[in-house]
DNA sequence: ATGACCAATTGA
DNA sequence: CAATTGGTCATG
C-alpha cells in the first residue's frame, strides 16, 4: 500500500455490503479511497442493548496471541453472537476468525474496541466445557488453543446448519443386562452400577482374551445413558468405530448415538457434531478427534487401546485421547473408562496413584477364555538345526501348530511390517542396548566412532549388557519380515489371505484359511482363530522407541486375543526368546504385572509417564537460543543436542535439524509446560526461527 | 502475521 | 540530512 496515512482502526469495519460487493474488481487504492470517503460518513456505531462485549478467541496461530479480546457487539448481532458462536473480526489488519467465549456488559479493555465485523452464524459450536478442555489441553501441550479447536470444531457446513437435528427416541435401558456383562470381571459389576445410578466411577479395565469388547463398551454407556447423560467412546481407527456403532445400535436402537470419523465427509462429519452439539444425541463414538465431543451431561468417557499411536493427535500440538478424556472426566466430574487387553504405563499410573479402580479379569476367566499360549525358540542355531524351520523359516513347532489349526478353522499369523528403525541390541540375549546415563537407544552414527546414545549424544565405547553381562553389540536386521506369499507356499492347499497397509480386511469367515497380517491390521474371525502365530517378536522388540516393549506386549495381546478359548482348541504360538519377560507376560496373560514392571522401569530411567519429557526440534543456532531462554523448572535434564536425520526422500529444507530433550519429574510437568508455553510466546513475538515443541511424545527413537 | 513506531545505520 | 533498515511493541 503506497498511502502514506493508515486508516483509523475502527475504519473498515464499517464498511457495508456495497464495498465488499466491488472488492475483487477494484484496485487497491482507488478502493482505499472508496473506504475513506465512506468512514468520513460513518453512522455511528449501535450497540447491543444488553452485554455489548463479546471475548473473542481469536483464529491466531501465534503462541503470544493465544488469549481473548473485546469487541463491542453491534446490535443486528447480538442475537447471533452467542457465546460459542463463530465470528469474523478485525484483527491486526486483517479479517480473521474467532470464537465467542462469552457476553458481557463491559471490557476491562482501556482503549476503543473494534466491533464485530460478522455474526457467522448464531449456532454454539464451542461449548464452555470444551473452551476449558482446549485451553488446558494447549497448556498441557506447549500449544496454542487455536490449534486445539482446529481438532475440536469441524469446519462449518451451512446447509447442513440449517437442517433440524432429530432428537433420540425414548429408550429403557436394562441395566441388568449390563451388569450381566460386566460381572463376570472383579470390580465389573460395582462399575457398572455406579454408572446406571448417575455416579462417577473411574476405571482401568484389562479386558480378557477373546472378550467381546465393544459389546461390553456399548453396556457400560448404556447403563450411563439410563441415568440421563452422555458418553463419549474412542478408538483407534474407523474399523472398531464400526464395531462399537453395530453394538451400540443393538444396545441402544438406532438414533441414540453418533459416529465421528473423519472419513465421513465435512457435511455427514458436521452432522453428527451438531446433533450433539443440540443435545439432541448424548452418545457419541469415534477416533482421536471425538474426545472433543460436544455432549451434553457427560456421564462417561472411554478410550479402547489407548496404547495404539493411532490416539496420538498428528497435528500440533500432538495431543493424547488418554490425556484429554482423562482431563476431561476431572473437569466434567464425570466416569472414565481406560480399556484395553494390554495395559499401558500411563494407565497403570492412574491405577497405583489411586485416580483409577481397575477391573480386571479374574484367573479363573482367563483361563476359561484364553487360548493355550506356548513360546517356541527362533535363535539362528535352533532354525539352522531344524530343516523344516530353515525351508520355511519357520521353527518346526509353529509350523505344525499352523498346519493343525488349518485343520479346524481360520489361522492368523502376525508379522511385523518392514523397515522398523533398529537400535543396537545384545548379541547374546537380544536385549536393546540403552545409554546408562539416560536409558536412550544406542545406534552407530560413524563408521569408527563408538555406539552412541540417540537421545544424549553420550558415547558407549565399553557397553556392558545389564541383563546377560554380554559386551557384544549387533544391530538386528531391518525388516527382516516374511512375506505371505513365501508362507502361502509352505500350505498350498489353503487360501492365503492378508491385511495390511493399505487392504485391512476387516473380518474373515469361520472356516479354514491362512491369515497374514501387519500389527493392527488383524481382521476379527467370526468364531475365533484356531490358531494364532506371532512372528519375529524379537524383531519388534528391538525397535528404538522408548515404548518398544509395552507396544510389543499390546500388539501380541491385540492378536492372541483373537484366538479361540483353550477349550475349543485355540492355540497361540510365539516364535520368540522365551526367557523374555516380555513373553513371559503373554503367555501367562498378565497384562497388570507387566504395566507394573514397566511404569517402575520408567522410573527408573526417568521416562514418561514417571516423567514429562519434551523434544525441541529446529536448527542448531535456534535450539542453543531456546535453551538459553528457556526458565526450566529445578529438577529438569536437558539430554542433547544431537542432530537428527532428516526424513528419507525430504532433504533438510532448512538445513541441518536437530533435536534436544528436556525432561523433569512428574511433580513439575506442568512447569515445564508453562516454561515451553513462555517460550514458544517470546519467540512467536520476536519472529525467530520456529522451534517445534512435543511434550510427551508418544515416539521417541 | 501485520503494521506502527523509533532508533540506528547508510549514502549522496 | 534524508532514506533505509532493523528491532520492538501491540494487535480489542
Amino acid at each position: 500500500m503506497t498511502e502514506p496515512e493508515h486508516p483509523a482502526p475502527e475504519q473498515p469495519d464499517l464498511m457495508p455490503e456495497l464495498g465488499r460487493a466491488r472488492e475483487t474488481a477494484r484496485a487497491a487504492k482507488q478502493r482505499s479511497e472508496q473506504q475513506r470517503a465512506k468512514a468520513a460518513a460513518k453512522p455511528p456505531l449501535d450497540p447491543a442493548a444488553v452485554d455489548p462485549v463479546a471475548e473473542v478467541l481469536v483464529d491466531v496461530p501465534l503462541a503470544h496471541l493465544d488469549r481473548p479480546f473485546d469487541y463491542l457487539v453491534p446490535a443486528k448481532m447480538s442475537g447471533d453472537a452467542v457465546p460459542g458462536a463463530r465470528v469474523k473480526v478485525r484483527f491486526a489488519g486483517q479479517d480473521v476468525d474467532g470464537f465467542v467465549l462469552r457476553r458481557k456488559a463491559a471490557s476491562s479493555h482501556e482503549g476503543r474496541l473494534a466491533p464485530l465485523r460478522r455474526a457467522v452464524s448464531s449456532e454454539a459450536v464451542l461449548s464452555a466445557e470444551v473452551a476449558a478442555l482446549s485451553a488446558f489441553v494447549a497448556a498441557r501441550y506447549a500449544g496454542t488453543r487455536s490449534d486445539v479447536l482446529r481438532l475440536a470444531v469441524p469446519t462449518r457446513h451451512a446447509t447442513v446448519e440449517k437442517e433440524p437435528s432429530t432428537p433420540a427416541p425414548p429408550r429403557h435401558v436394562d441395566v441388568e443386562a449390563a451388569e450381566k456383562v460386566w460381572s463376570p470381571y472383579t470390580g465389573g459389576t460395582a462399575f457398572v452400577r455406579h454408572l446406571a445410578e448417575g455416579n462417577r466411577p473411574r476405571a482401568v479395565w484389562s479386558a480378557s482374551p477373546g472378550e467381546d469388547w465393544p459389546a461390553a463398551i456399548a453396556q457400560a454407556a448404556a447403563a450411563t445413558y439410563s441415568s440421563g447423560r452422555g458418553v463419549i467412546v474412542c478408538v483407534p481407527d474407523h474399523r472398531d468405530v464400526a464395531r462399537v456403532s453395530a453394538a451400540l445400535r443393538a444396545v441402544l436402537g438406532e438414533g441414540h448415538h453418533v459416529e465421528l470419523t473423519a472419513d465421513k465427509g465435512p457435511s455427514e462429519r458436521y452432522r453428527s457434531f451438531l446433533a450433539l452439539s443440540r443435545g439432541a444425541v448424548k452418545v457419541a463414538v469415534g477416533t482421536r478427534a471425538a474426545a472433543f465431543a460436544p455432549v451434553h451431561d457427560l456421564g462417561l468417557v472411554v478410550v479402547w487401546d489407548d496404547g495404539d499411536d493411532l490416539l496420538a493427535e498428528l497435528h500440533a500440538p500432538y495431543p493424547h485421547t488418554r490425556e484429554v478424556l482423562v482431563q476431561r472426566a476431572y473437569q466434567e466430574s464425570c466416569g472414565a473408562l481406560v480399556a484395553g487387553f494390554a495395559r499401558t504405563a500411563e494407565a497403570q499410573l492412574l491405577v497405583q496413584s489411586g485416580w483409577a479402580r481397575q477391573i480386571v479379569a479374574p484367573r479363573d476367566l482367563v483361563r476359561e477364555r484364553g487360548a493355550l499360549v506356548s513360546i517356541t525358540g527362533a535363535t539362528d542355531r535352533e532354525l539352522e538345526r531344524d530343516p523344516m524351520a530353515r525351508q520355511a523359516r519357520l521353527p518346526g513347532s509353529a509350523f505344525e501348530a499352523i498346519r493343525a489349526g488349518l485343520h479346524q478353522g481360520p489361522v492368523l499369523l502376525q508379522t511385523p511390517r518392514h523397515g522398523y528403525a533398529a537400535s543396537l541390541a545384545c548379541d547374546r540375549c537380544r536385549g536393546p542396548a540403552r545409554c546408562r546415563a539416560c536409558a536412550g537407544p544406542l545406534r552407530v552414527n560413524a563408521a569408527h566412532r563408538p555406539p552412541s546414545c540417540a537421545w544424549c549424544g553420550q558415547e558407549e565405547p565399553t557397553w556392558v549388557c545389564p541383563t546377560c553381562g554380554g559386551r557384544g553389540l549387533r544391530a538386528p536386521v531391518r525388516g527382516d519380515a516374511r512375506t505371505a506369499e513365501e508362507l502361502g507356499r509352505s500350505f498350498p492347499s489353503f487360501g492365503v489371505r492378508t491385511s495390511s497397509g493399505e487392504r485391512v480386511l476387516d473380518e474373515v469367515p469361520d472356516k479354514p484359511a491362512l491369515v497374514v497380517a501387519t500389527p493392527g491390521a488383524e481382521p476379527v474371525a467370526a468364531g475365533g482363530y484356531s490358531c494364532v502365530v506371532l512372528l519375529d517378536t524379537w524383531l519388534m522388540l528391538a525397535r528404538t522407541d522408548l515404548r518398544a516393549t509395552e507396544e510389543s506386549l499390546r500388539r501380541w495381546m491385540n492378536a492372541a486375543a483373537l484366538a479361540r478359548p483353550a477349550s475349543a482348541g485355540g492355540r497361540v504360538v510365539v516364535v520368540g526368546e522365551s526367557t523374555e519377560p516380555v513373553l513371559q507376560a503373554l503367555l501367562r496373560w498378565d497384562p497388570e504385572g507387566f504395566a507394573s514392571r514397566e511404569l517402575g522401569e520408567r522410573e527408573s530411567a526417568h521416562l514418561p509417564p514417571a516423567s514429562r519429557l519434551a523434544t525441541l526440534s529446529g536448527s542448531d543456532q535456534a535450539l542453543t537460543a531456546a535453551l538459553a531462554m528457556l526458565e526450566l523448572p529445578p529438577a529438569a535434564e536437558v539430554l542433547g543436542p544431537v542432530p537428527v536425520d532428516a526424513p528419507p526422500g525430504r532433504p533438510d529444507p532448512d538445513g541441518p535439524q536437530a533435536r534436544l530433550v528436556v525432561r523433569v519429574p512428574r511433580s513439575e510437568g506442568a512447569a515445564l509446560s508453562r516454561a515451553l508455553v513462555e517460550l514458544q510466546g517470546v519467540r512467536a513475538a520476536k519472529k525467530l526461527d520456529p522451534v517445534r515443541v512435543q511434550v510427551d511424545p508418544v515416539t521417541l527413537g
